[in-house]
DNA sequence: GAAAAAATGATATTATGTATCATTGCAACA
DNA sequence: TGTTGCAATGATACATAATATCATTTTTTC
């Protein structure tokens, strides 16, 4: 079994349980994430099930579906670029904390990293000194992959 | 002299040494970003420009001039908000280094607090063992202010 | 199988921003 | 003085991201 069709078995799972359901449209916007190793964006996804499936999805389905595998923690929205990923957390059980998102300003590669929870509290501490409560588990910041900045040297 | 007029005079000063010139609409933008403190859009600045100046500045100029300003280090982009801000070091002749923005969610309040050198430091360390670099100096976090949330409390 | 609920489709509209070309205004210099 | 040249601004069209709203289809449940 692909290494694809895992991920979303394990999605459908996770979804079930919650009393919710992967159709098969949710499948294929979670897929053309997943194939993805960029950020896609909502258009993006409507030329992919097109190419893909021959499914003509309006943009308003493509939103839709985006925010409801958003409520299922299996997707993230990266406002920076007004683009989704899928979450690199799909086939672990776990809940995961505060996450920071690296965003490659030339290819537009997207990777996920995990920050410590001391390097967090710390912000925590300055951002409440400063009279403000963090309440977005979630951080982007623009960079350059070391490809890139390889490929310009 | 007043408070704003000061400000002004710095950045006036600051873009003529750098052979720029801060033509009056440029400052007419920079002044409706200066009085408020709350991020702005370029649509809050047009209209402003024409409550405040009786000036019917189309949008594209408004842009411009937004790009001019942070061309001079006077104005930052908030990317998260698609709003902007003025820089809250005009005065001060030192370039500043990496800057934190503090959004609230809830009344749009933005607050520019500087962040450590160690912590930067961490930062930067933990982004290149992920393969990529650090080249934007700004990190934009979604808070709440004490003053909202006490409000909903 | 009918009623209710969930999912999807279609259309219009808003917000933000860019592309492109035209016009204005100022400043240096013959 | 005036004219040439460039920086600044204006106007128009368009692109992109997203939401609002209402209609239709599909799925569940009784």
């Amino acid at each position: 079994m692909s290494n694809l069709q895992t991920t979303i078995d394990h999605a459908e799972n996770s979804c079930r349980s919650r009393g919710a359901k992967l159709t098969n449209k949710r499948k294929q916007v979670l897929s053309g994430l997943l194939q993805s190793n960029k950020a896609m964006s909502a258009y993006e996804l409507v030329d992919y099930c097109k190419d893909q499936f021959g499914e003509t999805m309006p943009p308003m389905s493509v939103y839709r579906i985006l925010d409801f595998l958003q409520d299922e923690y299996l997707v993230h929205k990266l406002k920076l670029a007004n683009k989704y990923i899928a979450c690199s957390h799909i086939t672990c059980d776990h809940k995961h904390g505060i996450s920071q998102f690296l965003i490659c300003n030339s290819c537009q590669t997207v990777k996920e990293i995990m920050v410590s929870t001391s390097t967090i509290n710390a912000f925590r501490r300055n951002i409440e000194d400063a009279g403000f409560d963090l309440v977005e588990p979630q951080m982007e910041i623009n960079c350059v992959c070391h490809k890139c900045k390889d490929k310009a040297a």
